[in-house]
RNA sequence: GGGCGAUUAGCUCAGUUGGUUAGAGCGCUGUCUUGACAUGGCAGAGGUCACUAGUUCAAAUCUAGUAUCGCCCACCA
């Protein structure tokens, strides 16, 4: 084995061995355990959030796999309707090309091209991480079975009365040219203005003054409103108004929608272009009155001088006419929420098209009813009252967009007008017997891509096709065990699977949903391209030049005026580059990161630091490896162990349940934490440190039994730790468990098959035994430093009092303190030996002297052992004064109070020996340099 | 406006049903190249657990309030 361990070769062999050997595929044998991937866009790349993800689930996958699960890691990916079309028409445009060329058909062949090209991405890159999943399942969400379950939801949906087609307000993208969904518009605070237009009363006695962010759309108001306990404008209500600019009157009605408090307390009512204003209008049976084009520009219903003109040029145009006029009255800043498409960043325009939504209110009753009843439970629990928020507050789901790449809605027009929905335009048509003469056209609509992806569980277990819900595993993977995703996806997705898989198969799709943290920058920044501090998780793994790093954060700005500020911070933050951490370095941190926070702060330093970890691991083996040989080790029985390998496997033993334990409770972070304690804490710093002069040449053959007991203990050990740790880093756990595997005695062609270890009884007498020697050990550390011996020098012990098992242990153990605190020899003390001589050390009662070659320097021991005085009289006071209290003696526990009586004493026995300790030195000290 | 969360060492965070003198990693100080590992060993320094009041024999932990910060949802033109 290398001196050092190097990720990147080991990652890539092993991985492709994974595979080809077929050992992530479900066994079919063992409780079902099943994950499903949420799944990324086909135009994705890995980013920290799936990195982070995806090794939470591996992690779990792996370890119910070691646990003998049936398990199953349903992967795939979705079409991402409008990301993709975005990606493709760039790819068009930048070949000269233009997406107007294309015809629907020839687009879509082109989007499928390049999804064969480009569409498997970050599946590499979840390679390259370990994840385990069984890519023999892998599914995309056109594919033609998922396609067909789409078109079986959309029909039965339509069936029960679940999907209809109206005109509605919806949001529209006038630059994409397709209506959104509610959840796709991002609310923006931005700094707009607000201007106060004065509309002339039509009997001529004065105007009206109202306030508008959008004085554009005041050539479709139809009405101004005010409030109707609003004593200031109760003769209005029923006056008219004359509609700047336009010639028309509208009249002013009373509706409480108003807030009186607001601007002047009226407002111009725009049913076409406002979704409240559209509630005001309906309630008052106004005619909508539209003025956009689908592309935002203002149309017919206009006046002549203003159509054509888009919906910025028309304010600008529309305020200089105000002004012209004298209407207008006052322009001031005002802070306003601008509603943004999440893909294109546009502003979206609330739009009167037809389009086809689902109910929500049976449905959403439904996604209710399965979470409060605990038959789908969130982890951490608080995402219930995000989910219940949401559920309770529904409205109708726009599942219609004016794309070609997607699922083409299943609906068909006659000429009539008349809407059939079908499987087909054969079935259609022999269910309505249409004539083969009656011309049908297919609604040119798709589905949103949530529509398909909210089918995701039973759709890829092969419903609705009975034949393949069998072979699949339909009956024995649904419900899936546990969805792990972001709070972001709650509403897009989660809730929406609950809700399609509930309705349709009468089962959950998943049991429990852990809702992870989101992956910030190591200064809880958001990571983005626009601020610059994007990692790519594949970066991590490989390591990347720092031109290479900036080029990769600067390039294709949106605003590149920002790229010479993000060059500065990432030369800053980075002037090596980032080094080649491994796939093992990043999975570990990331679960050492998954504690039940919101918010996941990534810091480099962390990743170096696991990365040493692994590199810890790797020498250990390498010592393990160096001692035990390459063949298989005589395993000694139960009563031939020695009192340190019953430690260590005790410690051992415990560690396996707190893993366990961590992560049944998703807390990776402890699982994480108590691997990493008992590796580096137990083994590495004590158990091999201990199990050295046991090998030495010597004392094996003056001692065999014990040197044969500690090989294999450390080759076990090792093997089980290892073993442990595989779901959380595979790589490196299986390279070594190759090596060790026959000396450890254990059978089998990979770790990732070999079960998980079940952990044994604690030794609480051998864990008492370690812990005194542990305390004795660093006792005498301790005070070789504090008085600046040299550390490596030999030298004498002596010791004073102590219990009589302190005495046996002393003989017990006294050559492994020896050697560990490098002692010449150790023997009681007595009166030969002047205080004055020696530096002294307290382990519980015994007291250890270590003789110094001439006079100990007074001063410092003095102070020295004042420290340890003030420490322990600290502890005796709190102590003290607990047991004064009679109520604590009375009240607490009779455990607890024994507890602190017994820490009375131990306090006031080392003080006892402080004290004369001192006494003396001082007495030594005056002799030494009298006043 | 409604909801959720956070506040513990210089930084990032643990601290499970209240019970030692509140822990870890990174960073910092000193020291050591000893045949696993300097991506290391050993030994240290460092905290008024945001604040206030309460409950309790006992509070980082429970309750109420205050402050600061963050996120999500929501129709104030």
């Amino acid at each position: 084995m290398d001196k050092t361990y190097n990720p990147h070769e080991l990652e890539q062999r092993w991985y492709h061995r994974w595979e080809e050997s077929g050992c992530f595929r479900p066994t079919g044998q063992g409780e079902p355990y099943c994950i499903l991937l949420p799944p990324p866009n086909v135009t994705g790349t890995l980013h920290m959030g799936h990195a982070f993800q995806h090794t939470l689930m591996d992690a779990l996958i792996r370890y119910q796999r070691m646990r003998g699960r049936d398990t199953l890691w349903q992967v795939g990916v979705d079409h991402a309707g409008i990301a993709t079309e975005m990606v493709v028409t760039r790819q068009i445009e930048a070949e000269g090309g233009k997406r107007e060329d294309y015809s629907r058909d020839d687009f879509i062949d082109r989007v499928w091209q390049w999804k064969h090209e480009s569409g498997s991405t970050i599946t590499r890159q979840m390679r390259r991480l370990g994840a385990s999943a069984d890519w023999s399942r892998e599914r995309f969400t056109m594919d033609p079975d998922l396609s067909e379950a789409v078109t079986e939801t959309f029909v039965r949906l339509h069936e029960e009365g679940l999907i209809y087609r109206g005109p509605r307000l919806v949001n529209w993208d006038p630059v994409l040219q397709t209506a959104i969904s509610d959840l796709e518009v991002v609310n923006s605070d931005e700094q707009g203005k607000l201007w106060s237009i004065r509309y002339p009363r039509t009997d001529g006695r004065g105007d009206v003054v109202v306030a508008t962010t959008r004085p554009e759309t005041l050539l479709g108001d139809v009405c101004i409103a005010v409030h109707p306990e609003d004593a200031r404008y109760r003769e209005l209500v029923g006056q008219t108004v004359e509609l700047p600019l336009t010639g028309r009157r509208i009249p002013v009605i009373a509706d409480d929608y108003v807030d009186p408090e607001f601007g002047t307390g009226c407002v111009k009512i725009t049913p076409a272009h406002d979704f409240n204003d559209w509630e005001v209008g309906a309630r008052h049976d106004f005619q909508p009155i539209n003025i956009f084009t689908p592309t935002a520009t203002i149309n017919e219903q206009a006046p002549g001088r203003y159509r054509g003109l888009d919906r910025f040029e028309a304010r600008e145009r529309i305020i200089a006419d105000l002004k012209a006029e004298g209407l207008l009255i006052e322009e001031k800043p005002h802070a306003m929420v601008v509603p943004r498409g999440d893909r294109s960043g546009q502003i979206i325009e609330p739009y009167l098209t037809d389009q086809w939504f689902v109910k929500m209110d049976e449905l959403g009753e439904l996604g209710l009813e399965l979470v409060e009843s605990g038959q789908v439970e969130f982890v951490p629990g608080n995402w219930i009252n995000t989910y219940r928020h949401w559920m309770e507050n529904l409205k109708d789901w726009c599942i219609s967009r004016q794309l070609w790449w997607g699922h083409r809605i299943p609906a068909w027009y006659d000429e009539q007008g008349n809407i059939h929905v079908g499987r087909s335009e054969d079935e259609v048509r022999a269910r309505q017997a249409l004539d083969a003469d009656v011309v049908l056209r297919q609604d040119e609509d798709v589905l949103e891509t949530w529509f398909s992806s909210a089918l995701w569980a039973h759709s890829t277990l092969g419903w609705p096709d009975p034949k393949r819900m069998a072979s699949e595993g339909f009956e024995r993977y649904l419900p899936t065990s546990v969805l792990i995703t972001g709070f972001d996806i709650i509403f897009f997705w989660v809730a929406r699977m609950i809700m399609m898989t509930g309705h349709f198969t009468g089962k959950v799709p998943f049991e429990q949903v852990y809702i992870t943290g989101l992956i910030r920058d190591s200064h809880g920044q958001k990571m983005s391209k626009s601020r610059g501090n994007v990692l790519d998780p594949i970066d991590l793994i490989d390591g990347i030049e720092l031109e290479h790093l900036v080029d990769k954060r600067t390039s294709a700005m949106m605003q590149p005026h920002l790229a010479k500020r993000i060059e500065k911070a990432t030369r800053e933050e980075f002037p090596d580059g980032i080094p080649a951490f491994g796939a093992d370095a990043l999975r570990i941190t990331f679960t050492a990161l998954a504690g039940h926070g919101r918010d996941i702060k990534f810091d480099l330093a962390r990743c170096a630091g696991y990365r040493n970890f692994l590199n810890k691991l790797w020498n250990a083996a390498r010592f393990t490896l160096m001692n035990v040989g390459d063949e298989a080790l005589p395993v000694p029985a139960e009563a031939e162990l020695d009192t340190l390998s019953r430690w260590i496997l005790s410690r051992l033993n415990r560690t396996i349940v707190e893993v366990e334990q961590a992560l049944s409770d998703y807390r990776f972070d402890l699982a994480t934490r108590a691997l990493y304690e008992f590796v580096w804490n137990d083994f590495c710093d004590w158990y091999l440190e201990l199990s050295k002069p046991a090998l030495q040449e010597a004392a094996a053959s003056a001692d065999p039994a014990t040197a044969r007991a500690t090989r294999h203990t450390l080759a076990r050990v090792l093997e089980t730790t290892l073993r442990l740790l595989h779901p959380f880093v595979p790589f490196i756990t299986e390279e070594i468990w190759q090596r060790i595997r026959v000396p450890a005695g254990v059978v089998g062609e990979s770790i990732s098959q070999t079960p998980w270890p079940e952990a044994g009884d604690p030794d609480r007498q051998a864990e008492a035994d370690a812990e005194w020697l542990k305390e004795v050990i660093s006792a005498i550390r301790s005070a070789r430093t504090e008085l600046n011996l040299a550390p490596g020098k030999p030298m004498p012990l002596l010791i004073e009092e102590g219990s009589p098992s302190d005495l046996a242990r002393m003989e017990r153990f006294g050559g492994l303190i020896r050697s560990l605190a490098r002692l010449e020899h150790i023997e009681p003390a007595d009166n030969r030996h002047d205080p004055a001589t020696c530096a002294t050390a307290l382990a519980g009662e015994l007291r250890l002297l270590i003789p110094l070659a001439g006079l100990v320097d007074v001063a410092e021991e003095l102070a020295r052992l004042s420290k340890q005085l003030e420490r322990e009289e600290k502890g005796l006071e709190i102590v003290a004064k607990k047991l004064a209290n009679e109520r604590f003696v009375a009240n607490a526990p009779a455990e607890v109070v024994a507890r602190e009586r017994s820490r009375q004493g131990e306090h006031q026995a080392a003080i006892a020996d402080l004290t004369g300790r001192i006494r003396r030195l001082q007495q030594v000290g005056q002799a030494a340099n009298p006043p």
